[in-house]
DNA sequence: ACCTGAACACCGTTCAAGT
DNA sequence: ACCTGAACACCGTTCAAGT
């Protein structure tokens, strides 16, 4: 494992005459670093999708060469895990007093995590197939703690936590996954509409048109919240 | 959307009427055809993973040219699509009487739905990256169709069924690349305890070994629909 | 300790061509 | 209509080697 650089050094501290290098290559220099790897490889990911992440790619954005990753890295794996990790990372509530509402808690956290994801679309799906990194460990913790709190019992605990992970990951993936510019939009109507006598009641509830995404995770989870709610 | 009318699929000729010989063979030395390759392709994935299918030992498999393919199909993301759709078939309810239990009706629904995916683990993932094909819609039509019998409301429709989608695909999806080997789960378990002090509370309730998969699906479907029920 | 180019073993797909 | 091999444009990673 690679010792951490004090990845400040050098050239942050130059810092020469602020309008030269205001070409858009400001950080091509420095020497390579897991963060460094990390944060390039979040913005190709951002920009590109999971597919669209190349090793050769993402060393020529660092400014090295292709092969200079693999001493930084076990493989490509290892960039989707660091990556994936290290934008789950959680703030914590906004600094308010130690609060008596559990519920309004766990919501705010949930909805925390979905809009970490969906910041970053390509992670939602990636989370479940990968090995849990402290991050989200730390979210399932927190999460835990909160509904312990708030009354419920051990024995149901695990079930709880399982179905909202449940609910939030499948609302998150969906979504992410969900891309709705105009021409898909009128595409998906066109293609319910012909199609409205096989599918008569999602066509009439407009389902695949819905797109209130944030009110309707925001209801399925109250409801959700209602039923594992104890008594 | 739901009739996949692809340009590859446009290319074959219908070739419908009654030709001299059905043919009955096996499958070692047939012609190519969409349902053998959607079919081959489906023993492979179950087989391989999602990454595991490869072009070239699919068409290994199905005794042809590798490049034979591509008259049936336009490119492999094609075979995902037909695969995923593939796999998707609901047989409806064990024939009984048209029950009044709708709420049942939902529970099974749902669980076949999840039964399925899970006999192929990875269609789960796939499903909500991909466009919706028509036995997936079928899926959701019926299931709207059976908690309006229930008495949701057309205006809390889209609500329910979007939070059981996101329910059942995130659970399938989750459980599905969860491979719990002995192994996994002792390095899971020692891992666990090794940061008992950073997680106590999800290491207390030991929530990453609970392996009861079945019934934790059912509880939180359970709670989920309470909090969906109309009362 | 850190980085590198050349090279290998793939894999999806295009193409020109066969029947 | 249906199938094919050769070839192209990748991409992850190993290796032997540089500093």
């Amino acid at each position: 494992m690679a010792a951490k650089r004090s990845g400040a050094q050098s050239k942050r501290s130059q810092r020469i005459g602020g309008s030269l290098q205001s070409a858009q290559e400001p950080h091509s220099e420095q020497p390579l670093s897991l963060e460094r790897i990390v944060a390039t490889a979040v913005e190709l990911l951002d920009g590109q999708g999971v597919d669209g992440l190349k090793m050769r790619q993402l060393a020529d954005r660092l400014g090295s060469g292709a092969m200079s990753l693999y001493w930084h890295v076990d493989n490509k794996e290892a960039v989707f895990d660091l990556a994936l990790d290290s934008v789950l990372e959680y703030r914590g509530p906004p600094q308010t007093v130690e609060s008596q509402d559990w519920r309004g808690e766990v919501v705010h956290m949930l909805e925390d995590w979905r809009a970490s994801m969906l910041r970053h679309p390509w992670s939602a799906s990636l989370l479940p197939r990968r090995r849990l990194g402290p991050n989200i460990l730390s979210r399932l913790e927190l999460l835990s703690n909160t509904l312990t709190r708030g009354g419920v019992a051990d024995a149901d605990l695990n079930v709880a936590i399982w179905s909202l992970w449940n609910y939030v990951m499948g609302a998150t993936i969906t979504r992410a996954n969900f891309n709705l510019s105009d021409d898909d939009m009128a595409a998906a109507q066109q293609r319910l509409t012909r199609l409205s006598e096989r599918y008569p009641t999602i066509e009439r509830t407009r389902l695949l048109l819905d797109n209130d995404w944030d009110g309707a995770f925001r209801k399925g989870l109250d409801s959700l919240l209602d039923g594992l709610s104890p008594r």
